[in-house]
RNA sequence: GGGUGCUUAGCUCAGCUGGUAGAGCGUCGCCCUUACAAGGCGAAGGUCGGGAGUUCGAGACUCUCAGCACCCACCA
């Protein structure tokens, strides 16, 4: 070996230990066959029958000194036992490390990694279940017998273990490249090269550095043209999976949130396509009533003109137009991202098949009598002039101010306060409720007040609901607009006096003073009226919840409507027993608790909507107010035929008349909770249906297990007779570095695509602070933007991105999203990119083995590596079965690049350069054919840099 | 008011049924080594939010306190 002067004496040390190591593996035979299966012969076994090896000590040579301490008669506490037991480990460790060195020269092989593994496992396994009684057992001298009797059992495992220890750290700085390399510039010196040889194969052709862009839109189109994503519809096939894309709205752009979902569901989609399961991930998109309906009247809004203007057929059709124009924007992204949908069977919830499936559900729910209308108290958005769901209802805390009202008595004699916060209500105020345990009132229960600015006498009246401890105890009824005065008023009887048109001004109910004003302004005034008249006793600032529409933020107003609704009694508890029985099951499980939760407590759900983009609901009114539910117009028109005769043959008087369809549409969710069944052909029996209901997993986050979720799970039930999905997995929400929401009115989102292939700090600023609600934020969001990325983002590649998410895929967080992951992960890319393109340059175009004729010499380091893979290979396939695609990145990761990169590829070198034919044949075979598990691996999860390697 | 989750290295997070703390990124030092400087080797850095308990042994289990986040309900 030539002259290194620089070395120091501790690295000549380890170079003639790797020195001896290299002759031993050029001149050692493969030892016992059965290399391949996870019983590698281990140090725990082999090492020997009572200190068959040199230098390991034996029981009886470290024990004595412990056993004279029993034999003086001491007696052993636990403590002193545990102390004992610590001390004795020490002391091995201590003596063991001394005769590592002889221990490594002997049986330093590389597949002391895989042993290792088996044997601390094992050893750990042991001693954990030795431990307790072990020490337990441990308080008089004839315990410390057995002391030594199951330490003796266990010392071989410690020796083992502390040698094994000491053997990865040896290992290491062992410095297997460094020699590798001195040994490669010898062979490659020697050997003079074979010419440029290389150079033929494609292994020139790989780049030096992993540049994405190129592959990854040449692969998308081969795949999706190829018909790859295509569902598998063989029905001889036992092994389905089927995946439900939670449909995005159809105008709406691809976010992080759905980057991160479609990745896991792109990577459990492919994973099972890769092992030869009938595999349908099914697309689509939602016509997202309310939000794609907003989008286009702010379109109209800007153009001057209004939804009205262009009445209900154009105004459709406009957002028909619309949908046209943007619809497809998200599943061009979602193609970028590698999502290997099958676009055959893409679907559109307003679509006329699932148009049908809607309508033919409805009309059987209200068969059933699960469906009705009713004139209830709703959520009413005042702005969009609908009704919305509980749901769709979000609660802000705003500070306020609460009011204290004199409502002077009837009798003149005195007056009551009642507190408020919505002084205006009180125009329609029907009672006043005090608690009828409260002294302070008692006497009052059954007079009658005279409500201020109406002179209408109203009586007070004692109800339970009433906390004498809020306010001055005395409360104002409202049962035309409060939830829980509508409660009230129920028990009471009392009068429903709505005061507010739908959008929320003053109507003719109150007095013509008011009437007209707007929510807002009529408060005004009502309170100065009330000043003037000195009836304002107080005015104390309050912090309230203030509910608002998800959609618009209005503040939305309970209101008195006629209504839709399903009854969803029955329908939730089938939804219960489902979770409950296991047919339905949650990951993570505390999911459960929520779900149930909520189905426990459910209200029915209001369906209806008066908006203009939807499914029409399929009822239709004749002239008098009777209701027809039908499928078709004619079917309807069929049935009040019928209705008219029966009347005619009682006798009664009919006038006939045209019918009328319901203007209303239906929420967006009813046709989304049918989408499991809708998209597979629902009623019509047919291979998709058979083979993928119930569908395998449901990826989702957890805002949308109510407005989702549940009903999928109820409405599936009922038409199919099956659950929609066997699990559900939960992810968390993809937020900013700072832990915060993304959105856009903060100006941090990041566009995916962004990541993907990199955009300028310019048009990144641009981005955030176009179309800002406030515009004077937009410098505080520059100002960030420009310190986090002062240079804009860089191109990462799909496939950093995807491996980042799903390496951030852990299970109940949130995830906070961190460019410098990506950046990581992008390097692993390159890592990955650069190992293959080693082994082209050393296996193209040779013998790789694939003859089985010809010799093959296997090392000790090859079937380490190989064992190491399956051990990866078991690894991912639980990461998998377990959703937890942060651990499979992960093994992915350590396999490429800890184990197969640093290590194999290094003692690669070295059997390359120094072995003979039949070993770097099999070196050339294991390296190949591990490259090849790895791409396979890792292909679910970063699909294009795999599939352009494996070409 | 009810519920859930979180608190571990400078940052982001792993840590399975209790066995004496790990990774990535960052930092520091040394290397432009023919797969890869988007790299290699090495180093520093943590009484696992506080307290108590169970245990021979607790990051993990129990209780308690504190802080953060979110969900549901809701007080007019």
């Amino acid at each position: 070996m030539a002259e290194q002067p620089n070395r120091t004496d501790e690295s000549d040390e380890l170079l003639k230990r790797a020195d001896a190591l290299l002759t031993r593996l050029r001149g050692a035979p493969a030892p016992a066959a059965a290399a391949e299966s996870p019983e590698v012969p281990t140090l725990t076994e082999p090492v020997g029958p009572q200190g068959a090896e040199p230098g390991i000590p034996t029981l009886t040579e470290i024990v004595p000194a412990e056993r004279l301490l029993a034999a003086s008669g001491e007696v052993i506490s636990r403590v002193q036992a545990q102390n004992l037991e610590h001390a004795l480990y020490q002391k091995l460790k201590r003596d063991l490390d001394q005769q590592i060195a002889q221990v490594v020269q002997d049986r330093f092989m590389p597949d002391i990694g895989a042993a290792l593994d088996a044997a601390l496992a094992r050893i750990s396994m042991d001693i954990k279940a030795d431990m307790n009684s072990m020490v337990r057992a441990s308080t008089l001298d004839a315990a410390l017998a057995k002391i030594s009797l199951d330490i003796k059992a266990e010392i071989n495992g410690m020796v083992q273990a502390s040698i094994e220890e000491t053997l990865r750290a040896q290992l290491k700085n062992l410095r297997v490249a460094e020699d590798a390399k001195t040994a490669l510039k010898e062979a490659a010196a020697a050997a003079e090269k074979p010419a440029s040889a290389d150079s033929f194969f494609p292994a020139a052709v790989l780049a030096k550095t992993f540049e994405p862009a190129a592959i990854e839109t040449r692969w998308y189109s081969t795949w999706e043209q190829n018909g790859y994503f295509r569902a598998g519809l063989d029905e001889s096939n036992p092994r389905r999976y089927c995946i439900l894309l939670p449909p995005p709205n159809v105008t709406g752009t691809l976010h992080m949130g759905h980057a991160f979902q479609h990745t896991l569901m792109d990577a459990l989609t492919r994973y099972h396509r890769m092992r030869g399961y009938n595999t349908l991930w099914q697309p689509g998109t939602d016509h997202a009533g309310i939000a794609t309906q907003i989008v286009v009247e702010r379109q109209l809004e800007a153009e001057g003109t209004s939804r009205r203007a262009l009445g209900r057929s154009a105004f459709v059709e406009r957002v028909w137009r619309w949908k046209g124009e943007s619809g497809s924007a998200i599943t061009r992204q979602m193609r970028r991202l590698g999502t290997s949908c099958d676009w055959a069977r893409e679907r559109f919830t307003m679509d006329e098949g699932l148009s049908a499936v809607v309508t033919e559900v409805f009309v059987r729910l209200h068969e059933r009598g699960l469906i009705y209308r009713g004139n209830r108290l709703v959520n009413w958005d005042p702005v969009l002039k609908s009704a919305v769901s509980d749901l769709e209802v979000e609660s802000e805390e705003e500070s306020g101010t609460l009011w204290h009202i004199r409502y002077p008595l009837a009798s003149g004699a005195d007056f009551l306060v009642v507190a408020t916060t919505r002084p205006e209500t009180m125009l329609g105020d029907v009672a006043v409720a005090v608690h009828p345990g409260d002294l302070r009132y008692l006497a009052y229960i059954g007079q009658q007040v005279l409500l201020p600015l109406t002179g209408r006498r109203i009586p007070v009246i004692a109800d339970e609901a009433v906390d004498p401890e809020f306010g001055t105890g005395c409360v104002k009824i409202t049962p035309a607009h409060d939830f829980n005065d509508f409660q009230i008023g129920g028990r009471h009887k009392l009068e429903l006096r709505a005061i507010f048109t739908p959008d929320a001004r003053i109507n003719d109910n109150a007095p013509a003073a008011y009437r007209g004003l707007d929510r807002y302004e009529a408060r005004e005034k009502v309170l100065a009226d009330l000043k003037d008249q000195g009836l304002i006793a107080e005015a104390t600032p309050h912090k309230l919840k203030v509910p608002r529409c998800g959609r618009t933020g209005a503040v939305v107003e309970p209101m008195l409507t006629d209504q839709w609704f399903v009854n969803m009694h029955e329908l939730a508890k089938a939804g219960l027993d489902a979770v409950a029985s296991g047919n339905v099951r949650f990951v993570p499980e505390n999911w459960t608790a929520t779900y149930n939760d909520w189905l426990n407590r459910i209200q029915d759900w209001c369906i209806s909507r008066q908006l203009w983009w939807g499914h029409r609901i399929p009822a239709w009114y004749d002239s008098e107010g009777n209701i027809f539910v039908a499928r078709t117009k004619q079917e309807a028109q069929a049935r009040h035929r019928q209705a008219m005769l029966e009347r005619v043959r009682a006798g009664a008087k009919v006038t006939s008349s045209e019918l009328r369809q319901d203007e209303d549409v239906l929420d967006t969710w009813f046709s989304s909770a049918l989408w499991p069944f809708s998209t597979l052909g629902w009623p019509a029996d047919n291979p998709a249906l058979r083979l993928y209901l119930p569908s395998s997993v449901l990826v989702t986050g957890f805002d949308i297990i109510f407005f989702w979720v549940a009903r999928m799970v109820m409405m599936t039930l009922p038409f199919t007779g099956k659950v929609p999905f066997r699990e559900v997995y939960i992810t968390g929400l993809v937020r900013d570095a700072e832990g915060q929401k993304m959105s856009k009115s903060k100006g941090n989102i990041l566009d995916p695509l962004d990541i993907v292939d990199g955009i300028g700090l310019e048009a990144l600023l641009e981005k955030r602070t176009a179309n800002l609600l406030d515009p004077r934020q937009a410098e505080g969001i520059a100002e960030t933007t420009c310190r986090q990325y002062p240079n804009g983002i860089p191109a990462f590649g799909t496939d950093a991105l995807r491996f980042t998410f799903a390496s951030l895929a852990s299970h109940g967080r949130d995830i906070k999203f961190d460019l410098s992951r990506c950046d990581g992960y992008r390097n692993f890319c390159n890592k990955l990119w650069n190992a293959a393109r080693f082994v082209l340059m050393n296996c193209a175009g040779r013998d790789t083995g694939i003859d089985e004729q010809l010799p093959l010499e296997f090392s000790v380091a090859d079937r380490w590596i190989v064992s190491r893979l399956q051990r990866a290979e078991a690894e991912a396939e639980r990461a998998f079965r377990e959703y937890r695609f942060d651990n499979l990145a992960r093994a992915i990761y350590e396999l490429a690049w800890d184990e197969y990169c640093d290590w194999y590829l290094e003692l690669a070198k070295v059997q390359l350069a120094a072995g003979g034919e039949a070993r770097s044949r099999a070196t050339r075979r294991t390296l190949a054919r591990v490259l090849e598990v790895i791409l396979r691996l890792a292909h679910p999860v970063i699909p294009f840099i795999t599939e352009e390697l494996w070409q």
